[in-house]
DNA sequence: GGATTAGTACTAAATAATTAGTATGCGACC
DNA sequence: GGTCGCATACTAATTATTTAGTACTAATCC
């Protein structure tokens, strides 16, 4: 009855991340990009993209003697509904007192909060 | 190796919130709570209840028959660790990008960070 | 051609998270 | 005093998540 997550896990996220930086990867390409990070088995990184394939975040074409992988949603719209889904859980869906935690602990300053502000008013044209 | 969440998970977070609400309940007020919006058995509730105070997010004491919890953390504390370790898993620690997604979600606009933005400025003081 | 290498599929095990059943005790009520 | 309701402790089952081993295949190297 475990609610399955409607979002990217933590480790498919990692995994992502690898993927939209490049484009076009094998398994080896993340293993080995994983490894630098932490130990892990070439089998495991396997694995969890079979998943992302299962799961349509990850496309997969026969290429000479491995799979190439590539992603099937922009980066952006998956970050967002992440984004999304963790407003709702945390905040119930307002975006201010999540604003609000970010000043507070330093990760945005009121210098920042103008300068995107004014990228905003700048950038409205189609609204 | 399953890596142990290391904020609230999603149900310990709905408990949590409760709780918060109201700062001394019993595990019938959380369950009747809970009720109102889904199926859910007591026992569970009480078993969710026991490991959050097994990790230190509440604090029971014996009262007349039940149990009264109280939380020991302070729901602006909790909730600080959460978007910190979301900001670091999903954007590897900057929050400049997560604004970009909550404006480009409407979740913002352009007033709401000037509003923002001027709160903090005439709320500076001790810095 | 046999050994080595790199790839995949299949299988499975460990842990976390969620849910809830059963047994048991204690006070209230009749 | 027995029963009922409510509380807890203990136990356990289910599902998701993460990790990786084993077997097999195909290409490459000597």
């Amino acid at each position: 009855m475990r609610p399955k997550s409607a979002t990217l896990t933590e480790q498919e996220l990692e995994i992502m991340k690898i993927v939209w930086a490049r484009e076009r990867v094998t398994v080896r390409d993340v293993y080995e990009d994983m490894l630098e990070r932490r130990k892990i088995a070439y089998t495991t990184v396997m694995t969890m993209m079979k998943i992302l394939a299962q799961k349509k975040y990850l496309r997969k074409t026969q290429e000479d003697r491995a799979y190439v992988y590539q992603p099937t949603k922009p980066k952006n719209q998956v970050i967002k509904g992440m984004v999304r889904e963790f407003v709702n859980r945390v905040f119930n869906g307002s975006a201010e007192p999540l604003l609000v935690h970010l000043v507070e602990d330093r990760k945005l300053s009121g210098k920042d909060l103008e300068e995107i502000s004014r990228m905003i008013r700048e950038g409205r044209e189609n609204g």
